[in-house]
DNA sequence: GCACTGTACTTGACTAGACAAGTCTATGCA
DNA sequence: TGCATAGACTTGTCTAGTCAAGTACAGTGC
């Protein structure tokens, strides 16, 4: 493994997770919670219907009303309720089900699999920016860029080749960094902590470069994610990652 | 348009919203959380830094500890800062940033963009389980179970080829809906609330079925999603959402 | 050196009350 | 009939304090 360990600076001890055997009673706030949930997966209350009040949870469980709001408020969070002021507490339409997509930095991803990952460059340099990159970037037409192509590997099958451009102006070091030793979300996120982010996923045919550094047929599916990475409001990176259709997906769950 | 409206049993008026011009005053708790969104973006405190107690807070900013517990419990949910009982609240590793990914009724999804939507249904049968299937809807192998084969159009244009199937034991009478008229997915959320899902997407090219129902070439990349639902514990539905790669992709974003 | 103990500090959770602000409805007046 | 208004009800937010539980560390005694 060539992969430098997180450099946190401030050294803390991980505290001792309470092994014991006997579950601890639930939190009142929890238990609230979970009596919600539990009701509504049962169908008590159809998408749309008005449900107990602040007021009514307080009496019926014998807790403030600050208990009863967490729990509430906690259930809005998670989209399974509505509340509007003045009006009362609704069950969601779950039409819309959000769910948490996991975006890892894939070197931890690979050695959290017990895999070996290790990347070659191809491409680290510095470019003029064409009038559309520019634009994303929040730079003007023909400003200085710096693109890196790097193709990651998983136990030296190829699993994602990275097409990426950085704002100078938010990571000047960024071309002297070894990328075959971090990989450049890793670094990225050290200089200016990640943000915000938009993202689109699709599957499309690689380009002829891309499918000959990944080692494929021009005809494999790829899943194909276009991430850009902003920080208070300043794009600092634009990154098209392509991964063989094979190799690659994405999961998830939503438990509410 | 031939989709029913969405019908919630309690019909509730929705409340205008505030239009003022005026902004108003932001409340204590999202000043605090504002304020340390703001110092982290800043990189003040790298990942794994110690932050302020909450009685630091509580002295800066002249609130209660209620309110700075509240803006640091909302941080925490949001993935942004760690806390742990009887050490202190911590910046978090950004490595592994979560987001929202939400999946809509395809319905009302097209509607919402205002265009047509159409369903043709090409398989509505009664089957006997083949045994992985019925291992992963929790029935006997050989079990009866219904599946559905419906393709969605948006103006015309196929976008997804839904093969779906559903263990009875949950929609008795999924067999009896007119899904022309409404989603399986919008049926399946009134019959029983969706409570938990597993979802995997991957791009991988068509069957051959699945390509002539959507009229699209055999080596065109596909966006396939499998989702498995369950409520309870109880698995309700397994599809397989193809969407071929040129006319669909998944778009997100994240903002801490 | 080593184990134990007390203290200070941290977060976790809750209570009982308060006021603000939005919504709905019934009442009374023109 | 139509409209304004007062009251009841709802959620949104906050305060000031309490107790519990977990951690870190300095000091004590062996």
């Amino acid at each position: 493994m060539v992969f430098r360990d997180d450099p946190s600076l401030p050294v803390v001890s991980i505290p001792a997770a309470s092994l014991s055997g006997s579950p601890r009673p639930a939190a009142p706030y929890a238990r609230v919670k979970q009596y919600l949930k539990e009701e509504l997966a049962r169908g008590r209350w159809p998408s749309g219907a008005l449900m107990p009040s602040d007021a009514e949870l307080v009496a019926q469980f014998g807790v403030s009303r600050m208990t009863v709001t967490r729990a509430l408020r906690e259930l809005q969070s998670e989209g399974l309720v509505d509340r509007v002021q003045g009006v009362g507490t609704f069950a969601a339409h779950l039409y819309r089900v959000s769910s948490s997509l996991t975006i890892r930095d894939l070197h931890e991803e690979i050695t959290s699999r017990g895999h070996r990952h290790h990347a070659e460059v191809h491409v680290a340099e510095r470019m003029c920016a064409p009038a559309e990159l520019a634009l994303r970037l929040g730079l003007a037409a023909g400003a200085p860029v710096f693109h890196t192509v790097i193709v990651h590997f998983e136990n030296d099958v190829a699993l994602q080749c990275e097409d990426r451009y950085v704002n100078p102006a938010c990571a000047p070091d960024y071309l002297d960094v070894d990328f075959t030793q971090i990989t450049p979300t890793h670094y990225l996120l050290n200089v200016a902590p990640l943000w915000e982010a938009q993202y689109s996923i699709e599957a499309s045919a690689p380009s002829a470069e891309e499918a000959r550094l990944l080692g494929i047929r021009r005809d494999e599916p790829c899943l194909v994610i276009v991430r850009r990475t902003m920080n208070r409001g300043v794009p600092i990176t634009i990154a098209r990652l392509v991964h063989p259709g094979s190799r690659y997906q994405i999961d998830g769950q939503f438990k509410p």
